[in-house]
DNA sequence: ACGGGTTGCTTATACGTTTAAGCAAAGATA
DNA sequence: TATCTTTGCTTAAACGTATAAGCAACCCGT
């Protein structure tokens, strides 16, 4: 690595002060009354010597990095790229950087995720956090370190976040099969105490019971995380015996785990099954079958993001917990 | 954010200087003939005062920020998740940290990109280059900031890289079709100067040319990046009517987006039309017939270029032009 | 008792910035 | 002419860390 040029450099090759430097190419020179000619001066001399500031020099003094950290739940989720990509464009503009972890949804890799961004002095953080993290988000908080949540939140921690309505959107997934003439609705979500999807179990069981179904919760099957594809199999096996005329998935792998099967088997969707999933899947479209599912708004998610972290950043004490509405798309997976 | 502790902080709780402490916390407490006592208190100051290095201050200091830039082509992209995952493991194991910019394809968000992260100081970067960013590439060399590439490279620009072998692929993947008894192979990729893309056309036409079916060049047809939808759906309508009984999808996207129409179609997989994909999709699952594809070492690709940054970074001089072999998935998309 | 080595610490400077404070020279005011 | 203001610059300190150099105090061998 060549030796880069510094402030210094340039006072030298113009025969000035650092300081007047500094002035003149953070825009304050007439703020600070430099000299028309010497100000013209140094910015030639910058071009010429082809200046770029150092921003670590500059973040140790100003205490600013310009910097925010974004830790994800699995970098493979669609909604990790989706969000990704909106956060680090609006990181963008207001002329941050991002920095990405990913957790793999472990608690530890978490923690130390945190760490890691923290001791980095980034601004701010975008988390998602994942099970068995309170303990990190409660540091955070009482070390006043500016964040924001997203996708996902805990009810016992009061914090800014943004996300869909979990439960609001999995009750319209439930009434949708619902009217569109199913008796019997399988539903297959994660074994897991992660609030967002505890509210989406919520969602599909008032559902039921406002239209009169409450013994379908019967067809309700939980899977483990480290073992999705067996548990979808054995899932959707379960509830096919069972005589279920719909299934509603909690999330986007699990209704591609479980279509995947369904596949396989001698059923067709949607006249022997209904399918109707949260979250989007780009795998859908090559199902034979449109699948209807529950959109979330990934861009708005992401931005909005953003800018409650640039409100924290700068103007402190921020309270906002936002419920998005999920979009619905309407495919031919309930029948036309 | 509270105030935080600093060497210093901690030197006056014990009452030593900062030197002192500053070497029991980096390990050089032997070496640097600290007395037992002291440095045990150090120790135990840092840990109750909670002491957090500064990296900023820190980088400062060493011109070290163990930090690496990643420029992705575009983070939806499946080749991007899986190489970011490998690559920020491998980084951390070597504890660095990863500062991810997608250029979107686009040559100047990737000049731009360069421009941030060189500013930031990342020790080195890996990238995705885009096309017309061979100008950026040289300013990389000139400068002797180290560099990888992945997925892609110029050839008329040496540099480091590692991807996966484009060409013998691409031969391997048309040779299959042609080995199942397909006479007419169509293949479809993008209208672009990118090198490694080129090389899957040269691996599809040595093919065709190795097994006497030169004519079959007809068949090639060429989509805009723009236009990726309408340009495919009008390629593949183009490819059936000339009568193909095979197509050679040259990337993931363009395969899913294939199968998006040719599921709309009469046509039956592979009765109707075989199929081989280069790159993998999640996608896949859900269609109907196995499709046959070539699946990238992503992980591979990630490690050896976190590697070989290493080595460039510490050691200097590595000359590393890594051409992987791909996988090679045998589904039911040209038959038994 | 004297020089020389060892032990165990402190002092001081530097990294590249920002920015408050200082200061000389010129112009304005009276 | 004496004083005040403005103009246009420089000086110096600071951010938190690393590290070379310095320096007492002690121990040892002679």
């Amino acid at each position: 690595m060549k030796k880069k040029i510094a402030l210094k450099d340039i006072a030298q090759h113009v025969g000035v002060s650092t300081a007047l430097v500094s002035y003149v190419l953070n825009g304050r020179a007439e703020e600070k009354r430099v000299g028309k000619e010497i100000a013209e001066k140094i910015r030639e001399a910058a071009d010429t010597l082809n200046y770029r500031p150092n921003q670590i020099a500059k973040s140790l003094k100003t205490n600013r990095t310009n910097t925010v950290g974004l830790i994800v739940a699995d970098i493979n989720y669609r909604f990790t790229s989706g969000v990704t990509r909106a956060i680090e464009a609006e990181a963008g503009k207001n002329n941050y950087t991002v920095i990405l972890g990913s957790s793999d949804e472990d608690h530890s890799k978490f923690a130390e995720l945190v760490n890691v961004l923290v001791n980095r002095q980034v601004d701010g953080l975008i988390l998602v956090p994942v099970e068995k993290s309170e303990s990190q988000i409660e540091w955070l908080k009482k070390h006043e370190i500016p964040f924001v949540l997203i996708d996902r939140n805990f009810p016992g921690i009061q914090a800014n976040h943004i996300a869909v309505d979990n439960f609001r959107t999995a009750y319209q997934c439930t009434q949708h099969l619902i009217k569109t003439g199913h008796k019997k609705i399988g539903f297959i979500n994660y074994k897991t105490t992660l609030y967002h999807l505890r509210e989406r179990d919520r969602g599909y069981f008032q559902a039921l019971e406002d239209h009169g179904l409450k013994n379908n919760s019967k067809f309700k099957k939980e899977i483990r995380e480290k073992h999705v594809q067996e548990d979808v199999l054995r899932s959707v096996q379960e509830l096919v015996a069972q005589g279920c005329d719909g299934i509603f998935f909690a999330t986007d792998i699990i209704a591609i785990n479980g279509l995947k099967y369904i596949n396989g088997m001698q059923l067709r969707v949607p006249e022997d099954l209904a399918i109707v999933s949260f979250d989007e899947a780009e795998a859908f479209e090559l199902f034979y079958c449109p699948i209807t599912h529950a959109r979330q708004p990934l861009e708005e998610i992401g931005k909005i993001a953003v800018n409650t972290l640039m409100d924290i950043i700068n103007h402190n004490q921020v309270n906002r917990q936002i419920y998005l509405e999920a979009g619905f798309v309407l495919g031919r997976s309930c029948g036309e």
